[in-house]
DNA sequence: AATGTGACATACC
DNA sequence: TGGTATGCCACAT
């Protein structure tokens, strides 16, 4: 059986499961992986993410209010906003228009 | 082993 | 309304 797998990668598989045109929050795959109230660790492992190969759309995670809080680690303040509106994702003032709808919780993947 | 760090969340002032 | 403080926990050094 293989080790244990960083919680990284853990949470690079959630993020990549994440819908298209869906986001989802830090704190929402925090909770699914366990860590709950340290989101932080998820937004760590984003951080972590341009490192290494993945495939993480790190673009659909945002933070509890839909904020785009990471949009300078892409790269550029605007990489992220155009990831976003190029899948359909409106976003106004660096916040996801209508978050609350397409909020995607971790959970509806098992289900 | 201990310390520092982090793209959050919540509480308080 | 926004800054400060604390909690939270895995990873890097």
């Amino acid at each position: 059986m293989p080790l244990k797998e960083s919680f990284f990668n853990d949470v690079y598989e959630v993020a990549s499961k994440i819908p298209y045109g869906r986001v989802t929050s830090y704190g929402a795959i925090a909770e699914y992986l366990g860590l709950r109230g340290s989101a932080r660790m998820v937004g760590w492992a984003m951080n972590a993410s341009h490192t290494g190969k993945n495939n993480v759309p790190a673009h659909r995670v945002v933070n509890r209010n839909g904020l785009l809080t990471g949009k300078h680690h892409f790269g550029g303040p605007k990489v992220m906003e155009q990831l976003l509106r190029s899948e359909g994702i409106k976003v106004k003032d660096d916040k996801v228009v209508k978050f609350e709808k397409l909020f995607w919780d971790p959970r509806e993947s098992e289900q």
